[in-house]
DNA sequence: TCAACATATAACCAACTGGATATGCGTCAA
DNA sequence: TTGACGCATATCCAGTTGGTTATATGTTGA
């Protein structure tokens, strides 16, 4: 889980996830969305791999990797817990709302 | 947005978001949870206010902090963008079993 | 007024990170 | 069979990060 948090503090790993989400790409798909070198993607990848969060297959020479959202599902949930702080104060100020207007 | 992830990727921010998730807390208050050193919390706590996850008031020579879960919006809904990957394959299990509970 | 308290900042350090270049290795096409 | 392709790994480097100790600042109580 520590490791989920720390891959998707990256912003180019983000928009891995992001280009994954698409369907399946290449190394070289994906690096033409990238300034970096090759060898930097392949590292961002597999912290990607080794937090859960993409797979990886090899077709014939190239290696397709996939996006495996199930990984952020903590990530989801630890934001769900606080999701209430501020759904919590649309709730309270649709209640002051409501309570005026049946005045 | 990226300060957020950043400042959220590490799990002692993470826990200190969570005590404040309870109410208001002190430095003092804050460092009783963890091992390392005052300053090194204030640290932590100057990255989360830069990030605006929390606020920060003077109470006569204390400091109290306080969550500011609106800042974690964004991460919600980036994970959200995530969420129907799974969800959808649990609508298409669903979508399997009723089928064959209709046979 | 002054010592102790509560906190922030400064300066420093080791470890980690994201990048580069160089290279190794399997696969395909000619 | 061999050269080019696709990718991973090794090595190195500069910048960032999370920690430390030392210190500065404001506040309160005696």
């Amino acid at each position: 889980m520590d490791a989920t948090f720390r891959a998707i503090a990256d912003p180019s790993r983000r928009t891995i996830l992001d280009l994954l989400a698409e369907g399946e790409r290449s190394v070289t798909q994906l690096l033409e969305h990238f300034d970096f070198s090759q060898p930097a993607l392949s590292k961002h990848l597999r912290v990607l791999r080794d937090a859960g969060l993409v797979t990886a297959r090899s077709a014939s020479r190239r290696r397709l990797y996939g996006l495996r959202a199930e990984g952020l599902r903590s990530v989801a949930e630890w934001v769900r817990h606080y999701e209430q702080f501020w759904t919590e104060r649309l709730d309270a100020l649709g209640a002051v709302l409501d309570a005026e207007a049946g005045q």
